[in-house]
DNA sequence: CCGCTTGTGAAGATGTGGTGACCGGCGGGT
DNA sequence: ACCCGCCGGTCACCACATCTTCACAAGCGG
C-alpha cells in the first residue's frame, strides 16, 4: 500500500496528462532517475481516479483537455486542495494564466520548456504542500498512557498494542501531532483522507468514536480526544479523575510551548543534466 | 463548496524588493485596491527585518540584489520556510530558474510581466499556507485579564476557559481584533455570520449579551465590550471602577482619555516592531 | 414626554455530535 | 471458487448544545 500524504520521505507520486511524446520521453527518463513514481495519461481521467491515485502532484497540458479543461482543472483543485497542480501548456495569454492560477493551479509553465524546470517547479509546489503537512513525525509521541509509534503504524499502552486500523492510526497520529490545537473536521478529513470532505460526511466523527472506544478500553484512566462543539476535535491527555478540578488548559498550554517547525530536510537528488549540475554545485559551495 | 470562514478576511501582507518604478506604480495601485498590506523595498534588507515584518509573501527582483542574491534568497527561504517567495526578474536561463526554485523560491516570473499575473501567482503561493497556518501562526491576543487563542477557538482568563461557543468566539475575536474601533452591527454581522444582516435582526445584540455575561462571570474586574448608542460596539479592556470612590477620577481618566483610547496591547495584530508598523501604516495610507 | 435603540429572558427552531446498525469490498484461508 | 471476518463508509435516530426570534423592559436623546 502506498504511504499516502502525511507520511513523508516517500517518493513523490506524479501524474502527467499530456501527449507530447518527445517531451514525455525526456521527462520520463528524468523522473525515473529521480525515483519518482509517475504515470502519464493521454487524456483527462475522472476526478475520482485522480483521487484514487494518491498523487503528490499533477502536471497537465490544458490543450489536451479541450474546452472543458477549465472546469476540469477547477474540479480537480477543489476536490484535492492538497494536490500540487502545475499547468504545462503551449501558447497562453496573461488572462488565461491568471484564470488557471485563480482556479487553483499552483503554477503555470509555458511549453516549450526544459524538463528540468518543470521538475523544479513541481518540487517547489510539493515542498510548499509538505511544509503545511509537515506533522511532528519524528520519534514516538507519548501522552498519558499512550505511545504512538509512526514506524509501527500503531499506538501502544504499556507496551500493548491498541490494535488500531490504518485509518484510526492516521487519525490519532494527526490529532496527537497537533496536541493542544483544535482541528476542524474539514482539516482532519483533508489531511487524513487526502481530499475534500463532502458536506454532511460523518466519517471523522465515526472514526473518533472508534478511536475513543479502543483507547477507553486500553487506557481507561485517560481521556485523549476532546470535542469542541461546532468546531472539531482536540487531542490532549487528561486524567479521567473525579477529584481534581485543576486547570488543564493552562497546563496544556505550558506543556506545549512554541515548537519550531520541523527542520525540513530537503534533499535534491543528484543526476541533473550536466550543465545544470554544474550550476547547482557552484551555488551550493 | 468552499466553506468560507467569515473572519478569514485578513489581508495578505506583502513586500516587494524592486526598483522598477513604472512596474511598482501599477502594482501598488492594484495591491491597494485588493486591500493587501504591502511595502516596497529598494534593496535587500537584513533577513531579521524580513522576519519582523511577518509577511505572507515576498516578491524579489534578483537583479537588485547583485551577486549575493542567490545567497540572500537561500537565507530568506531557509529562515522563513512558511514565507511565500516569488522571484520576479528580467532575462533568465533555465538553469537560473531551476537554481532559484531549488534554493527555496516558490515561483519564478520573468519580467516584463503583467502585474495581474504576479498577483495571481502570489495568491497561488500563499493559498495553501494561509489555509492551515493562518489561525495557528497568529499568536494569542491579550487584553485585560482576557486572552484569546485562535488555535483553541477559545478565550481564557487566568488560564481558565471562558467556554465560548463558536459564534461567541468569532464575535469576540473580531471585536478584539479591531480593539478600540467601533464596529457597526452591519459590519459585525457581515464578518461573523458571513452574509448580509436582515433588517431588524438582533442577533448581534443577543450575542453581545451572552458574551458580556460570560466575560463578567469569568473576569469581573474588567469590562470589555462597550455600546455606542446608534452605532455599534467597541472592544476595549477597561477596569471596572465600582469600589473605591477615591480612585474614581483616576479610573475615569484611564477609562476615557481625551482623544481616543490608548490600547495597552499591540496594535498591529501580531506584534510587528512599532517602527515597522508605523512605516507600513504610513505607506498604506 | 415620546420615539427610537438596546438589554433581557425565554420559547422554539435548528444544527451538531454520539451511537448502533448495516452494507459492500477486500483479502485470507480453505 | 467460495466463505468469512475485517475494515471503511453510510444511514437513521436521538439527545442536547446552540442559534434565532419575539415580546417586553430599560435606556438614551431630543
Amino acid at each position: 500500500m502506498t504511504t499516502e500524504r502525511g507520511t513523508s520521505a516517500q517518493p513523490l507520486r506524479l501524474a502527467v496528462i499530456d501527449t507530447d511524446s518527445g517531451f514525455l520521453q525526456v521527462l520520463d527518463k528524468r523522473l525515473e532517475r529521480l525515483g519518482w513514481e509517475h504515470r502519464t495519461l493521454a487524456s483527462a481521467v475522472p476526478v475520482e481516479t485522480i483521487v484514487a491515485m494518491r498523487l503528490s502532484a499533477l502536471v497537465v497540458d490544458l490543450a489536451i483537455l479541450g474546452p472543458s479543461g477549465w472546469d476540469y482543472l477547477h474540479r480537480v483543485c477543489s476536490e484535492l486542495p492538497g494536490l500540487g497542480v502545475v499547468v504545462c501548456t503551449g501558447q497562453s495569454t496573461v488572462a488565461q494564466r491568471v484564470r488557471g492560477l485563480r482556479l487553483g493551479a499552483d503554477d503555470w509553465l509555458s511549453k516549450p520548456c526544459h524538463p528540468e524546470e518543470l521538475i523544479a517547479r513541481v518540487e517547489a509546489v510539493v515542498r510548499r504542500r509538505r511544509r503545511t503537512d509537515a506533522r511532528s513525525e519524528r520519534g514516538p509521541v507519548a501522552a498519558g498512557d499512550l505511545e504512538i509509534r509512526s514506524d509501527r503504524f500503531q499506538a501502544f499502552v504499556a507496551g500493548r498494542s491498541v490494535d488500531l486500523t490504518r485509518r484510526e492510526f492516521e487519525l490519532i497520529e494527526l490529532l496527537a501531532g497537533s496536541e493542544g490545537r483544535v482541528l476542524e473536521r474539514e482539516e482532519i478529513y483533508q489531511r487524513v483522507w487526502g481530499y475534500a470532505m463532502a458536506r454532511g460526511d460523518r466519517s471523522v466523527d465515526v472514526f473518533v468514536r472508534k478511536l475513543r472506544q479502543k483507547l477507553e478500553r486500553a487506557s481507561p484512566d485517560w481521556r485523549y480526544i476532546h470535542t469542541h462543539f461546532g468546531v472539531g476535535y482536540r487531542f490532549a491527555a487528561e486524567p479521567v479523575d473525579g477529584s481534581e478540578p485543576a486547570e488543564r488548559e493552562a497546563a496544556a498550554a505550558v506543556a506545549e510551548p512554541a515548537d519550531g517547525p520541523a527542520p525540513a530536510t530537503l534533499r535534491f537528488d543528484d543526476g541533473v543534466d550536466v550543465d545544470l549540475a554544474a550550476e547547482l554545485r557552484a551555488l551550493t559551495s
